[in-house]
RNA sequence: GGAGAGGUGGCUGAGUGGUCGAAAGCAACGCUUUGCUAAAGCGUCGUAGCCCUUAAAGGCUACCGAGGGUUCGAAUCCCUCCCUCUCCGCCA
């Protein structure tokens, strides 16, 4: 959420800052700031008669205690209680539908954001790694997920439907090796600590990382518990602080979990997508921080760092790209995205996105800490990217790793948790 | 799912219609004093919104689980809901 004194006082900045990303946002400014003035005038003038109201009514407790006649005062206190609830309903509905305008607007791309209408003018940072050399012609992870056994996407058809899909034998065990690895790796070696959240959710945990309002129509609903399924880790771990002041001397905050994550990918233009790239379900380590404001930089850069470890010790080749204003996500103010190379799709996965959200999120989730300067309750900042995704870190891996006789090779890092050096047709 | 108890400031805990944003204690912070691993005294000590202001300071309003209602006036009375705890039932 923006600061509405932000909007207030830079409007025209914010105007431009918005257009920057593209969509019909920037349009809105003028409409809160209406809203905002309507709003603090209907407010003032409740607040006057209510004091007034204060006032005359201790008078009146006084002047019964020594049998005074108050009836008259009454009546007019009677009339001017009326008038401080219509006041305070204006006042509520104003207030209403600005929370609700300013929850639709997305954050502020960051100053050094790139600028850029879409995904095709998001800047390479920076590479590792060259794509694999295969002497024969490399299978996709659907083939050798069926030759080895893996993958079994018609069951998951079966019984869940298209975009499922259910890991058996080699594959069930790989799933849960890349899971210790990457909780092990972070926990262990980066200093974060590790969490297992609830994988259903309240509204209000959406609303405070943005998912709601604006994207009701991505999420799985129970309806009858007012619950969502989680989207992604980020949801419940960034939230585990909602509503608090944080003691400044504990950031930064790093967290680290596994879940499941469940996306109904509605209107998505990947979702008939052959294979494991786009799931309904699909498994991930998130990497969520909460940190001081000028710290957030360093925090991404170190936070981008953590993910790229995975990659490496894995024997993945990738690259980083940053994203463009226009292409970045509704929250965050500067994102790099981590794209690992497969050999089988012949393309580049995203399999870790790493954000920067700035005081966006905590804003909106009332999550602050005491500034021991000022000793006034400021907004930390919260980061958060994948550490990395599980679906498509398999697809890479089981693809990079390949070998001329369909067997897989495991990276060394990785067979310690695997319990063997190769995946065969047994 | 059934029965009961309860939700007050960082914590404990008073407060059943009027100067209560809320006693007291603890914790925390600051100052003073004495000094040896601490004590005593004094002071400060919730959150948010609005107004004023360059800012600081200040003024006002709201908030005692949430939302309604009664009343000139509600932490206090009434209604609905949520949550927590205990017991019973069910259950991985």
């Amino acid at each position: 959420m923006l600061d509405i004194r932000l909007i207030r006082e830079q409007a025209e900045m914010v105007r431009a800052r918005l257009r920057q990303r593209g969509g019909e946002a920037w349009t809105l400014v003028d409409e809160v700031l209406s809203l905002d003035e309507a709003r603090r005038l209907a407010e003032t003038e409740k607040q006057s008669l209510q004091s007034e109201r204060n006032r005359v009514s201790k008078e009146i407790g006084m002047a019964r205690k020594q049998g005074g006649e108050t009836s008259g005062i009454e009546a007019e206190m009677r009339a001017m209680g009326d008038r401080v609830d219509v006041l305070g309903r204006e006042s509520a509905e104003l207030d209403a539908r600005q929370e609700a305008l300013l929850l639709s607007l997305p954050n502020l791309p960051h100053e050094g954001c790139p600028v850029g209408a879409g995904a095709e003018e998001n800047p390479e940072v920076r590479a590792w790694g060259q794509p694999v050399v295969l002497d024969f012609v490399p299978q996709d992870h659907v083939a050798l997920g069926k030759e080895l056994k893996m993958l079994d996407f018609e069951a998951g058809v079966k019984i869940s439907g298209s975009a499922f899909v259910v890991y058996r034998g080699a594959g069930a065990r790989l799933e849960r090796a890349l899971i210790n690895f990457l909780l092990d790796l972070h926990t262990t070696q980066h200093g974060y600590t590790e969490i297992a959240p609830p994988l259903l959710v309240r509204p209000e945990a959406l609303v405070g990382t943005g998912q709601l309002p604006k994207f009701e129509d991505q999420l799985y609903a129970c309806e009858r518990d007012g619950l969502y399924l989680l989207p992604t880790a980020e949801v419940p771990v960034t939230n585990l602080h909602r509503e608090e002041i944080v003691d400044p001397g504990d950031l930064p905050i790093c967290y680290a979990a596994y879940t499941p994550c469940f996306r109904r990918e509605a209107g998505s233009a990947g979702l008939g997508t052959r294979g494991l790239i786009r799931m309904h379900q699909f498994d991930k380590v998130e990497l969520v921080k909460i940190c001081l404001p000028q710290d957030s930089a360093a925090e991404l850069e170190k936070l981008t760092a953590d993910a790229e470890k995975v990659l490496q010790l894995l024997g993945l080749h990738y690259r980083v790209i940053e994203l463009c204003t226009g292409d970045i996500g509704f929250g965050a103010s500067k994102t790099y995205d981590i794209e690992v190379w497969a050999p089988g799709q012949g393309s580049y996965l995203e399999v870790s996105s790493c954000s920067c959200f700035g005081d966006y999120q905590s804003r909106r989730m009332k999550l602050r800490y005491r500034d021991a300067a000022t000793k006034k309750n400021l907004f930390p900042h919260t980061l958060n990217g994948s550490g990395t995704a599980l679906a498509r870190l398999f697809v890479a891996l089981v693809e990079t790793h390949q070998q001329a006789d369909g067997s897989i090779a495991l990276p060394t890092a990785l067979q310690p948790y695997f319990g063997a050096a190769e995946i065969r047709v047994s």
